[in-house]
DNA sequence: AGCACGCCGACT
DNA sequence: GTCGGCGTGCTC
């Protein structure tokens, strides 16, 4: 018998295999992490396992350094889901576990809590606050505050307020502050959930989703939860959470990417009271492990945040939940390219929960595991509190005057809502003033030079500015090919819309919301906060208003212009352009004694998407998605991936996917390509891909699996950045 | 990806 | 004479 101390590591590093190391008699478990040389540096890596014999050269191995854990570091569910995962997307098993890890893990901490500190203020930083300088604007923010919260800032607290551990550190030099570690509680935080008084009437529709959910808790089953906007969807969640805590079991809840978080949050917390933990991105490295570590030893009951959360250990996981399921940010889309929702159904399997994949708006995804019965449908049809659904109108702008895109019959149902005291949102997706700049003598239009795309014309920051590369110019006086000064900017953005707006209803509050108006931390809370207490009247915004708020004086919702979002090159545009329009609709009128309103200007009234949408509803239209996706055999009834690659010339890429072609076995496949991305050029970067379907997963799987090790190796491979999108959501 | 080795231009 | 440019080679 060989008893040849070897292990299997997962390194990170980009290459696309393991590495065996030799280590002492004392092996570290499976799952244990271990400092190993490599190359010339030394890096944290996992065992995956203790093979009998290496494929290596004895003489070539290496001893590890040290191992860091005697037990594994994951329970043994979630050390399955990623090496799944990293089998799945054909990713670098080693990239995969560093990517599922909080980043002191990564870098070789303990896996124990870490204690936080606090800092405190002294005598002398009191009397400091009082003789400060005008201008020490920051030293004088920190001391007030810190006094405003009894004399102490929590390590918690302090990136919230955008100050600094160091900066902290550097008034406790000055004996301004004190600092004081705070013991990090490991007693079990039981949430105080008895409280059913707080549970809302349930309608039959929503006691029927939780009667149907509640006898699968305890063993996995899928459910698509998928109700109107404003139908009580989280009620349900509530319901249900409450009856996994009083199993003493653990709930993990994913929500996508953006600021509809806090009012689920703050539900959450006040429903809850403790026990639950959100993972945000103000959180420290510290505070991250910290939750990390409770939530594998069962000391907090309930787990949100957004796609990454999913790594999150759990002692014992009694229910999954995807919140707004067909949310684009469940897929990263660099790296390692995961679908948090795809793996939290594998997860949930693993684990023998039942998961709950909530959305107004199913993914085409979601509803073929319907068909296949891999999910259990279950509707939502009725708004909560009797709110009647929105009147839904497709306003035909051919041949109307639009005084900066807003047609007459838009302005005055506009003014009538306003006139009853109510709020008027108007969509649309394009933020800056206006896409570009054009000279009016000679038509020069401001491009970028890095990507082919023109710069967007941004009046408030004075700048054009590349939404694709970031790239930013001061706005030329003249137009740099002939020097006229005749420069006009084109089209219409929510910057402009809101100057016209201003204009057009001069006794308006007016409130723009996109990335630009939010860019300031906090903003978007102090917005929403305005525009629930009543202190606007029309709203101006991108598709960061359309999802999830709720807004309870808001009854018409204006869409001013569709035509871009109808016709595109990727397959899945109509999907996506039909859970815009339905989630944007959705926030007319949620409360109950007021009608909502929406309209839809179109260049495009008979477009089928819009015909079919309004006339019907999003069922009806998925339900033509999807019989078109079966007869084109798009996904998702077919698996579809991708090889992406980039350089500074278009045929390196180009070579490199031809190289890839031919390596697969394409008899069986089908492939399209290599061709130049519809975007060629960006950010500098010339792309390129190469797309390949099979009607099975199975045997698309099967033919990656083996190829993409070797495709490191190839000369072409060197050139070109690449990367393999397995099921990717957007095909350029 | 890192990181080092290696072989040719403009600086002290 | 060296500092340093990035081409290519390797990581158990």
């Amino acid at each position: 018998m060989n008893n040849k101390p070897f292990i299997r590591l997962a390194v990170p590093t980009p290459l696309r295999r393991t590495f065996d190391y030799l280590c002492p008699e004392e092996k570290p478990p499976v799952g244990a992490r271990v400092m190993v040389p490599f190359g010339r540096q030394k890096l944290v890596a996992t065992v995956l396992s203790h093979p009998e014999q290496s494929s290596v050269a004895e003489n070539k191995l290496k001893y590890i350094s040290k191992p860091i854990d005697s037990e594994p570091l994951l329970p043994k569910s979630l050390f399955k889901l990623i090496r799944f995962a990293a089998q799945y997307y054909q990713h670098p098993i080693g990239d995969v576990f560093s990517s599922c890890l909080p980043s002191l893990l990564n870098q070789g901490a303990p896996a124990q809590l870490e204690n936080e500190w606090s800092w405190h203020i002294t005598e002398q930083g009191r009397q400091a606050l009082d003789s400060l300088r005008s201008n020490a604007v920051k030293q004088r923010k920190v001391l007030t505050l810190c006094l405003d919260k009894n004399g102490v800032i929590h390590e918690q607290e302090v990136a919230q307020h955008n100050f600094t551990v160091s900066y902290l550190n550097g008034l406790v030099k000055k004996g301004w502050l004190a600092k004081r570690q705070v013991e990090v509680s490991t007693s079990i935080e039981e949430p105080l959930a008895g409280n059913y008084s707080s549970n809302l009437a349930l309608n039959v529709e929503q006691q029927a989703a939780i009667d149907a959910i509640s006898p699968s808790l305890g063993s996995f089953k899928g459910f698509l939860l998928n109700g109107v906007t404003g139908s009580g969807k989280t009620e349900v969640y509530l319901q249900l959470i409450q009856q996994v805590l009083e199993r003493h079991e653990q709930v993990l809840m994913l929500v996508p990417e953006i600021g509809l978080t806090p009012q689920t949050l703050k539900r959450l917390e006040k429903r809850f009271q403790v026990g639950v933990a959100m993972l945000h991105s103000g959180l420290t490295d510290k505070q991250r492990l910290n939750i990390w570590l409770k939530a594998k030893a069962g000391h907090i009951s309930i787990i949100v945040g957004t796609r990454s959360a999913l790594f999150t250990p759990l002692a014992n996981p009694g229910l999954i939940i995807v919140d707004e399921e067909h949310d684009l940010s469940y897929k990263q889309q660099e790296g390692f390219r995961y679908s948090a929702r795809d793996l939290a159904m594998v997860r949930a399997q693993y684990e023998s929960a039942p998961i709950i994949l909530g959305s107004a708006t199913p993914s085409m995804e979601s509803l073929h595991n319907v068909e296949q019965d891999k999910l259990t449908p279950l509707r939502l049809t009725k708004r909560a509190g009797d709110a009647k659904p929105p009147h839904i109108k497709v306003l035909d702008v051919r041949q109307r005057y639009l005084k900066e895109g807003l047609s007459q019959p838009l302005i005055d149902n506009m003014r009538r809502h306003l006139e009853q005291g109510q709020q008027c949102l108007l969509f649309l997706n394009r933020r800056g003033f206006a896409p570009t700049l054009m000279c009016h003598e000679c038509g020069w239009i401001a491009d970028c030079q890095r990507c082919d795309r023109h710069m967007t014309y941004h009046q408030h920051f004075k700048r054009l500015h590349c939404h694709h590369c970031d790239k930013q110019h001061f706005i030329p006086k003249t137009c740099p090919q002939c020097q006229s000064p005749q420069l006009n900017p084109v089209g219409l953005g929510t910057e402009r819309l809101e100057n016209a707006l201003a204009e057009l209803f001069p006794d308006q509050v007016i409130m723009r919301i996109d990335r630009d108006s939010t860019r300031r931390k906090n903003a978007m809370q102090s917005y929403l906060k305005a525009i629930r207490n009543n202190e606007v009247d029309i709203l101006v915004g991108t598709q960061m208003l359309a999802k999830g708020h709720h807004f309870p004086k808001l009854s018409l919702v204006g869409v001013i212009d569709t035509d871009g979002c109808l016709f595109s090159a990727d397959f899945r545009a109509t999907e996506r352009t039909a859970q815009l329009l339905t989630q944007v609709a959705g926030r007319a009128g949620r409360a109950k004694d007021l009608q909502g309103e929406v309209i839809i200007q179109s260049h495009h009234p008979d477009h089928p998407l819009l015909v079919n949408l309004f006339t019907q509803d999003y069922q009806t239209l998925s339900q033509k998605i999807l019989q078109e996706r079966e007869e084109g055999c798009f996904p998702p009834y077919a698996a579809m991936a991708i090889f992406r690659a980039e350089a500074s010339q278009l045929d390196l890429p180009m070579a490199f996917l031809t190289d890839v072609k031919h390596q697969l076995n394409t008899t069986n496949l089908t492939v399209f390509g290599p061709f130049p991305a519809p975007m060629t050029k960006r950010a500098g970067k010339m792309r390129a891909q190469l797309i390949v379907q099979h009607q099975q997963r199975k045997v698309l799987q099967n033919s990656l699996a083996p190829i993409t090790p070797s495709l490191e190796q190839l000369t072409s491979a060197r050139k070109v950045r690449w990367s393999l999108d397995i099921d990717p959501q957007e095909v350029f």
